[in-house]
DNA sequence: CTATGGCTTCGAGCGCGCTCGAACGCAAAC
DNA sequence: GTTTGCGTTCGAGCGCGCTCGAAGCCATAG
């Protein structure tokens, strides 16, 4: 499988000054656990958004959670599974927009797999050019700190 | 100088399979043209901005801009400098807040050079912290596309 | 028996960064 | 002399993604 030439690719994109957490590997994964079931104190803690944050992709339809007898929510393997899924993918900047789309596909069935794929594609892409940009930002900013470090230029100040 | 150094280690990291606009290295580095004058027209043109966000920077008190006899914007190369800059940092998603807060120091002198120093540092850090981020989500979206493309896995796929 | 605490729903509110529209001024082109 | 076009100011509005508060339900602890 290509699981591990992805990873080893990704930690390599991410230098060695700073090796990557375990923590991050297993998010990138997904979470080992299979959670029997989490409360919503449980699963944001988890994903690391509010609860609030877990009612709202609900109510937007991103993920049906069902009820305990209390009407409480009930985040179960699957739910998690599509939450990690999410966050990963709002992290990365795809808009609540999409989400929905994407979501909308994956519940109208397989034969939406190649919409999806496509999707996923531009949001690669999507995320490639934003690290590009940031890398050059970053640099620019190198840059600047350099300056002010040493000797400033004549008007490079700023 | 470390500049081509600086240039140099972006341009590395930036991978070798698309290699950098020569428009990109411009702005790195900053125009190379110093604009006699600008409208607003042709400054938001240069800055790929709109004209009415330049409007807003300025009522933001990022940026002083002169008037000519008519009362129009003359954006001079010390505004464009400027604006180049903020541009850069908005796009590398410092809050306009913080912006404020820099233009500030700038304005208050070069008592101020310790702090606006602190304040790039912090950034070059978050823009690390994000690039990383984004790396990781990239390598997942990478990965999901691959289960997608090749064999389904179990219950990979949504 | 009454807190306390965690959950529920609902709708409103917020912070951010623009973005836009209205009403107007001036100048060069036709 | 009017139209076209580019600019001005001002304040309001918008899209996004949460974030919060109020009012209520239920269970366990003291």
């Amino acid at each position: 499988m290509a699981t591990d030439e992805l990873l080893t690719r990704a930690l390599e994109s991410l230098g060695d000054d700073d090796p990557v957490s375990v923590e991050a590997i297993l998010r990138l994964t997904g979470p080992a656990d299979v959670p029997e079931s989490l409360t919503i104190a449980q699963a944001a803690d988890l994903l690391d958004v509010s609860a609030h944050t877990l009612r709202y992709y609900e109510r937007a339809g991103l993920v049906a959670v069902s009820r305990d007898t209390l009407g409480h929510r009930v985040y179960d393997a699957g739910a998690v599974r599509r939450l990690v899924f999410l966050t990963r993918m709002r992290l990365s900047g795809m808009p609540m927009r999409d989400l929905q789309h994407y979501i909308a596909l994956v519940d109208a069935g397989e034969d939406t797999v190649p919409e999806r794929l496509d999707m996923l594609l531009e949001h690669r892409d999507t995320v490639r050019r934003r690290i590009r940009e940031l890398t050059l930002s970053l640099a620019a900013t190198e840059f600047k700190i350099a300056t002010y470090g040493g000797e400033a230029g004549p008007d490079a100040i700023e």
